[in-house]
Parts: C-alpha cells; sequence; structure tokens
DNA sequence: TTTCTTTTTGGCCGCATGGCCAAAAAATAG
DNA sequence: CTATTTTTTGGCCATGCGGCCAAAAAGAAA
C-alpha cells in the first residue's frame, strides 16, 4: 500500500519522483502519437515498460496523471514567459515579448504542446464536461490584462476595453497552436511578428 | 429495411423528413442539456418518446446525426452572416458587419451553439482524433480573408498578412463563443463593438 | 379483408477501459 | 539471515454505449 501523502507533508521519496516522472513523460509520448482517446493505461505502461497496476500504485487515478502533466506544462511555460516580458520597460515593449515568447515556447515544445491541446479538449469530469476551460486561462489573461492596463495608465495605448483585448491576445496565440497541430509548415517566426504588429496596432494610441 | 437514397437521387419522404427534423432537434436539446457526452442515442431517443431504433433507423449511424447538426448549423450561420457582409459597400464595413453579426448570430443561438461548441471539441472519428479542426473552418476564414485582400485593394488597410489576419479574426470571434458558455453575463453588444474597433485599428492604414 | 411495405419496438452483443486486488517480488531494516 | 515495508505483477470485473436484428405494429394499396 503507497503512503498516502496529501495529508502529511511529507516529501516523495527520489524513486516515487522518478517514476513519476517516467510515467508523465511516457504518457505525453503517447498522447502526443496516438491522441489522448487512444491513450489508455495500458498503452501507458507498455511504453514505460512496466505494468499497468504500477501507475495505478503511484497515481490515485488517470486524472492525477493528466493534471500532473497539465500542471508541470503550465509552470513550464511561465517560466519561459514570463521573465521575458518583464525584462521589458514599456507596455509595448512586453506585448509584443509576451505574443513572440509564447509562440517561441509552443514553436520549441511543439511535442508536448500538441499532447497538451489534445487534453485540453478530451480531458473531461465524470459527467463527461470539459475539465479545462476558460477558466484555467484567466490567470494567464490576467497577465496579459494588467500588461494592457499599464500600457493605458502609461498613455502608450489608447481607450479600449483591456478585458476584450486580453481575451482576443489569448485566442491569437493558442491559434498559433491550433495551426501548428493541423499544419506542419507553419512559419513561426513571421507569425509572431505578424501578430506582434497586429495587436500593436490595435493597442496603440492613435495620433 | 428502410430505403438507402444515396444513391439513387430520391427525395426523402415527408415523414422522414419531420422524423429527422424532430431528431435532430432532440439531439441538439440533449447535447445542450447534458453535454455531448452524456448525449447517448438512449437519451435521445427518450426525449424524442421514441425508440432508440429509431434513430438508428433514420440515420446511418450517430455520426450521421451529429454530422447534419453541425451541417445544419453551418447553413444557419451562413444565411445569417453572409448577406449583412455583402450589405456593405467598404472592407472595413464588411470587416465589422461580420464580426458583428457573427456575435449577434451566437447571441440569438445560445443553446445551438452551447451544443456545437461541445460538439466541435468532443465529434471523434473511430480512431479517437477530432473530426472538426481548422480545416473546417478554411472556408469561414477564406470569406474573411477576401474583405482583407480587398481592403488592401482598394487602400482602405495597410499592409499585414491577410491569412494571419483572417485567423486571428475567426479566433476572436470564436472566443465569444467560449465566453459565453462558460460565463452567462456576456454583454454580447459591448464586446462586439469592442472587436469590431479592435479590428478595425489592426487593420486601418496608418496615416 | 388481404397483402405488402414502412416504421417501430425492445432486447441482445461485443468491445474497450479504468479501477481493483491478492499474491509475488524486491528493497530495506534489524 | 529474518522480518517488515515498498513496489510490481497480471488478471478480473463492472460499466456504458452504438449497432444490430427479428418480430411486432402501423400504414398503404388492392
Amino acid at each position: 500500500m503507497r503512503p498516502k501523502r496529501k495529508a502529511s507533508g511529507q516529501d516523495r521519496s527520489f524513486i516515487e519522483t522518478a517514476r513519476r516522472g517516467q510515467i508523465v513523460q511516457c504518457a505525453i509520448d503517447v498522447i502526443a502519437e496516438v491522441g489522448y482517446a487512444q491513450a489508455s493505461l495500458a498503452r501507458i505502461a507498455e511504453r514505460a515498460g512496466i505494468s499497468k497496476g504500477v501507475i495505478s500504485y503511484h497515481f490515485d487515478s488517470k486524472d492525477e496523471l493528466v493534471q500532473q502533466i497539465v500542471d508541470d506544462a503550465a509552470v513550464a511555460g511561465d517560466a519561459f514567459v514570463r521573465p521575458r516580458t518583464e525584462a521589458q520597460t514599456t507596455a509595448a515593449g512586453m506585448l509584443r515579448a509576451y505574443i513572440e515568447a509564447s509562440v517561441e515556447f509552443y514553436r520549441s515544445h511543439q511535442r508536448h504542446m500538441r499532447a497538451l491541446l489534445d487534453i485540453w479538449t478530451s480531458f473531461r469530469t465524470e459527467d463527461g464536461r470539459q475539465r479545462l476551460g476558460v477558466r484555467d486561462n484567466e490567470a494567464e489573461m490576467t497577465i496579459v490584462e494588467q500588461i494592457l492596463q499599464l500600457g493605458q495608465a502609461t498613455g502608450e495605448f489608447g481607450a479600449f476595453s483591456t478585458r476584450v483585448m486580453a481575451v482576443t491576445v489569448k485566442q491569437a496565440v493558442d491559434g498559433v497552436l491550433i495551426l501548428m497541430s493541423a499544419y506542419d509548415d507553419l512559419d513561426f517566426d513571421t507569425y509572431a511578428r505578424e501578430l506582434a504588429d497586429l495587436f500593436d496596432r490595435a493597442t496603440r494610441k492613435e495620433p
């Protein structure tokens, strides 16, 4: 019986951490390869060269495993994008940096992102509802919205709903993910630049 | 045995058309209510007050039923949006009309659209891949792209990638759908105006 | 009424999956 | 080496659904 660590503040053992990591990695690979719907525990276990029960042993459920993938990705993405935007001194620079860094992150993590996009649409609660939705994007959209508010405060940006703009930016960046998964000839650099230019014009105070 | 009408060009009988219509309507209701994942043939049949087999009798498969819903919605949406954009004389006006008409269509068909969004993410092929993807949006994006090209030709619009802009517009409009499904206090009119203004600035030739 | 066609019924079947468990094996402690 | 705990194994099971079918019912034709 694996000890539950939820209640106790105990850390995971080295072995357990390694196993969880391995399983998460294999799950990502399998999902990216055959799709979430076909990524059964059996298949993931096979990929890892272990028996199905091991996954159940280290994870309370399949849901916990998938959630772990999502959380990992969120942390990694934030770690990549945040410092790049914070390095900027102007709001316009930050917005551009946010867009370009996001696209760059997608480009350099295509496998992960492909899996993640599939998870996004497939991960469901017991009653079949999407487990991941806009609400899970609010945090990220807040980052954008704060940049926009800053720009309006400094007078760099014109007057517009920061909420609508933030949602639109997020949707635009998500579009890269979707395009990337559908076509494999996407020119990331050009696309990122176009997108950044687009929102630069959309936000700038008109002279 | 229901006669196959695929090969023969024969029209559907009055009765059959009515039944298909009723089943489609009930399917939409059930999907909007309990979600695609829980919308089993049994549940849809129950809603319609008929037995499960009737659906199998009038539709070759569940997939055909769902596809019918999608097709109907596409036709209805196009019928609503297209004339409104074509009524405009300038490219900028057309773009604005496209955005506002799309949002208005979503607002006035919330139940259908909620169901459709769920179908969009849930409808899968036998091997678990999404049946609906960007590729199914290309047609609609082409409409937008043509408006953009027109505007560039007339000199109303500045220089930008019409492809990127079209994708971004489409994503932005889809965002309304997503927001609408997640929150029920969306101010459609304000949102539509903000969005139209946003893309007006993004497309206008800078003076 | 009789005959033939269309439509409906209700139940059965196969299938795949996630969770579970008892027992074996491996690691660790004493 | 023995005792105890952690980890792994491999198989079993319940579940829900779409598709299918034979037979019943309803309807149309004669």
